[in-house]
DNA sequence: CGATCTTACGGGATTCGTAAACATA
DNA sequence: TATGTTTACGAATCCCGTAAGATCG
């Protein structure tokens, strides 16, 4: 018969105290439970682990080094299941996200801080890069999560939107503009225009936007970052469009956020990833958090 | 429950080729019982260890963590059993002797090879000293096994004597009574006579010899190695009584070594140890063969 | 005689294998 | 439909606890 982990236990007590009857009080056992444990075991182990001289039980030498095998086995053994049990209870563990920098900026703040009250253990690893790279980061594993808007190419993963964005257009406050309750498109045509690079999937959306109203944007500047977007909008070089994700951030610029309509632009913003089966339980927890609002 | 040994290797097979019906082939065990063990692993760890999605098995994060942790496990937990096993089987180990140099010098060499040449994975420790460091030695645990003559105080040692050693008389061959077969006590009082030093074992027992055959001897010089008696002896100094353990060393010198009665003079040697069943394999294995002969 | 370890044996829990149901490509 | 996993259930095994026996101080 081969040896388990609860005669390995046995043995470090009565190994300890160098009696059955003692050891079978500690262990909430029987003293002949004990003493057929501690026989399978030394069978087991091919010879005897004490010597029974008397009504004592004494190490055999071979016992002594098996004591000291044993005893660092059974600290491995529960540190490992405490290591696991503790990721399952989020005690323990990574967060590993990959977020648009929109996102990053304006809701993943509030999130992230909301998830490390709930689990102050997990460490959270956040990258922010653009949507192309958000997706590649989680198909090649670096992020379990990714949030972005709704890809193109989903590349083979899921996607779970939990929010509706809607472009809304940015101007300076003391613009022409700032007054209205809301503008179309067309309106925006009229006035000179600072978009994203071409190539990024905001500059699509609002060429798309311009080309539905049968307009065309007059461009001034591009650029990459949305913050560098809204400080020349500040700088009264033109305005903008943007995702109302971005409202806080542009808000905080002083600048003036209206609705955007005609039309109406929506994309939808949800996690990325590869299975729903295959998220470790803080990215599941995670992910719970991002639906459930 | 609680995880078993069993458990985890059934486990890190799974992992391995992610199906429980190659793993089950591989385990000689039936797909079901697989399915439940791992079902009961995962409650042991607190959450799924595998993601089901299809009939693909393919670990969760924690999984993998979790593989890694059981792999090591497994692999400590072999080695630790086998290393118990190969001590049991005279594979792996150590003896550790001390050994009265008369013993070291004429019979542990011929023993020793011996019990190499049947266990060459033993490691032998051998501490030549004087007999009541023999007797230490054993006590404190520096050697398990002891060799010497019978001492007068066991110290609560067991003693188990294997051999009847008599006293011989050693003189140089052109010696006056070196033509004899054999010599008294007597007979050696009239010659100048080297002995062990005062205080040793050797020289109480030659010291008693002498009283009982109403006989002085004439002491000339006295030392302290066996060794350095057999030198003076062959320099023509006087001539000696030594144990017969020592025969073989002396004729190496190029002594006569005489049959030396009246008394007859006769000492156990024998194997000192704490108790029996404190021996490890290997020491009882070479007290086996010390007490076969 | 008291304390302790060992052996014997009956009851209970665990585990296993067969068979059937279920799921998926 | 074929392959593979899960569930159900009867059977075998293993483990434990009580009781009796053995041993030593």
């Amino acid at each position: 018969m081969s040896a388990t982990i609860k005669q390995l236990r046995a043995f470090v007590v009565v190994a300890r105290s160098r009696s059955l009857a003692q050891a079978s009080a500690q262990l909430h056992t029987s003293q002949p439970a004990l003493s057929v444990a501690i026989r399978n075991l030394e069978e087991a182990a091919g010879g005897p682990l004490f010597s029974r001289d008397g009504r004592q039980l004494v190490l055999t030498p071979e016992g002594r080094e098996f004591l000291l095998r044993a005893e660092q086995l059974l600290h491995s053994w529960d540190q490992s299941l405490d290591a696991i049990q503790q990721r399952f209870r989020l005690e323990r563990g990574q967060l590993q996200l990959a977020v648009i920098p929109a996102f990053a900026l304006n809701r993943a703040p509030i999130l992230l801080a909301e998830f490390h009250l709930e689990h102050p253990q997990i460490n959270i690893v956040l990258e922010d890069v653009v949507m192309e790279r958000v997706v590649q980061s989680v198909q090649e594993g670096r992020a379990e999560l990714g949030i972005s808007f709704r890809p193109d190419d989903l590349g083979g993963l899921e996607f779970v939107p939990f929010e509706r964005d809607r472009f809304i257009a940015v101007m300076p406050a003391e613009h022409i503009l700032a007054g209205k309750k809301a503008v179309r498109w067309r309106d925006l045509a009229t006035h000179p225009f600072i978009s994203m690079n071409r190539g990024s999937a905001v500059r699509r959306w609002t060429d798309t936007a311009f080309e539905q109203c049968g307009q065309s944007a007059q461009y001034v500047c591009e650029a990459n970052q949305l913050s560098t977007i809204g400080q020349l909008v500040r700088a009264g070089l033109g305005i903008s469009a943007v995702p109302s994700l971005c409202m806080v951030q542009m808000r905080e610029y002083n600048l003036t956020c209206l609705p955007l309509s005609a039309p109406t632009v929506t994309q939808e913003v949800g996690a990325l990833f590869k299975s729903r089966g295959n998220l470790s339980a803080s990215a599941s927890a995670f992910l719970e958090l991002l639906t459930r609002s």
